[in-house]
Formats: C-alpha cells, structure tokens, sequence
DNA sequence: CCTTGAACCTGTAGTTGCTACAGATCTCAC
DNA sequence: GTGAGATCTGTAGCAACTACAGGTTCAAGG
C-alpha cells in the first residue's frame, strides 16, 4: 500500500496467515501463489499480497472447498471482471449443495451406527448383535 | 462348512462382496485378509470365509470406519473372547461420536457457507461479499 | 569480525485408501 | 490347440499435505 514494501521471510508469513511452512511452499510448488523475490542467499522474502492470498486460500480451505476450487475462486478473483461475482457465487452454492449432502449422508450413516449399537445395550455378550450388523450384506438401520 | 470347499477366483469373489479387485489385492497386501491359497498357476483361490471376511470390511467402510478401525474389529472378531462385544461396542461408539461432531462441524459451515452466499442475493456485481468474506482471517456467519 | 543457533533451503518419502496402469502369464470354453 | 479374457506382479498416481535429512543463510551477541 505504501511506498516501502515490507518483505516477510516465509516464517512471519506462516505466522500471521496461519499457513503452516511446507504448507505455504506446496502451495507455491502447484501454482497456488506465485513464486515470491529471494534474498541474495536464497531465502524468499514475501510482501503484503501473499499475506492477502494465503489468508484467502486458508479460510476457503476451512470452509471446505478444494485446492481446485480455490484455485477456480483465485483465477475469478485475479482476474478481477465485473461479473466475477456471480461465478463465484456459483462455485460457492455448489460446494454449499456438497456440504449439504454429505450431512444428509453423515445423518443417515448416524442413525445407523446408533441403531447397531444400541442394540448391544444390556444384550448378551456372547454373540454380538454389531458384529452380525456388519456380517449383512446391506445394513438396515 | 460342508465338507467340499469350493474355490473362487478374485473375479468371483469381487463380485460377490462388492469389494473392487484391486482393492481386494491391496487389502491382502496391508494384511487386512489372510493370503489365499493359489492355484498351480499362481491365481488366487479363495474360500467362503473370505467372502465373509471382505463383506465385513465391506460394510464397516460403508459406515465410515477407517481401515485401522477395521483392523481393531477384526481382531476382536478373530480374537473370539466373550468380552469381545463389549470391546466392539466401544470402538463403534466412538466412532459414532466422530461422526457426531463431524455432523456438528459440517452443519457450522453450511451455515457459513449460507450466509456469505445469501449476502450476494440482489447485491452489488462489483465488489463481491464472497470474496471479502474469504478475505477475513476468521469468518463469522 | 566471528560465532552460534535458529530459521531457512531443496528434495524426497510418508500419510489414507484406494485406483490405474504396463507387461507378462494363466485359464478355460470352444 | 487356441485365443479371449482373467489374473499376475510391481509401480505410480490421486488429495492435501506433513515430516524428515542434510545442507546453507541470517541475525544477534560477544
């Protein structure tokens, strides 16, 4: 923003995104962020934006879209159109209707170990009704 | 069980558990199933206590469990203890915990993930909610 | 200026749970 | 006997990192 860059060594870069280190030089290694300038002993030596691009890249991975997606939503965003907006949108929604899925698939796959478990409660010990549960082809409830 | 065991290629038993072939090998290889007995050629020749053994691990993967848990319950099985149950009991119970709290997690980001979509409903295309939403280090609805 | 220890470098291998080859060999119905 | 299809071994690939090993650089203290 101002006239002096500040340059970080990619230590103080991990600290403030949260990025772990060999995290950030993955990152780096599949074209997530672009290659920062180096010291003259080699070391990289980052400024603001990357910053600005690994918190973007960390809160999207925590909200579960994939390095595929978040590279699609950096491309929307690099690309800076007018319309963008409404792609990103999109790419939103659909990891959204993800999510919402695999609740739905997470709900029934509790309901069933629930229902094999609680079989058990006070049963006999000798034959183990879970154990049959996971002897059935196709479990039901 | 009855005296004639008969022996089934991997083809065969692939189809009758629904566990891939490969998959079949690989499960094999990390010790997960006995090795089979081979014919003179070398093929895999399996038995029925094979395919009631892939159908377990079959169905605990259906439910989520990891291969390590699958491990642990086949120990229990082969182990035969009658305090077994118990043992298998707890090993599904915690597992439905996971699944509990990976439920809980899953439903937080859908809401996350509703909000900052919702934001961009009727709004402005050129500064994108998304995108700024993704920008902060810790998103908050 | 020199030392020292922390931070950094590259490159490779491991993780989980498979899947997909390549290239060779076996089986079995015809 | 023959030929198509099944099976064999071994290796590499997928996601998304993480964890080394073995070397170099940086920066603060003496």
């Amino acid at each position: 923003m101002n006239g002096r860059a500040q340059r970080l060594a990619i230590g103080e870069l991990s600290g403030r995104t949260g990025v772990n280190i060999e995290t950030v030089r993955y990152y780096e290694k599949i074209g997530l962020v672009p290659p920062p300038a180096r010291t003259e002993g080699g070391h990289r030596a980052y400024e603001d934006a990357h910053v600005a691009r690994l918190t973007f890249i960390r809160r999207a991975r925590e909200l579960g879209f994939t390095l595929d997606e978040v590279r699609s939503l950096l491309k929307l965003v690099d690309g800076g159109h007018a319309y963008a907006c409404a792609d990103v949108r999109a790419v939103t929604v659909e990891h959204l209707d993800d999510v919402r899925q695999k609740i739905r698939d997470l709900k029934r796959l509790e309901q069933t170990l629930n229902g094999i478990a609680s079989r058990c409660e006070g049963g006999a010990v000798l034959d183990c009704p879970i154990v049959e549960a996971l002897f059935e082809p196709a479990g039901r409830g």
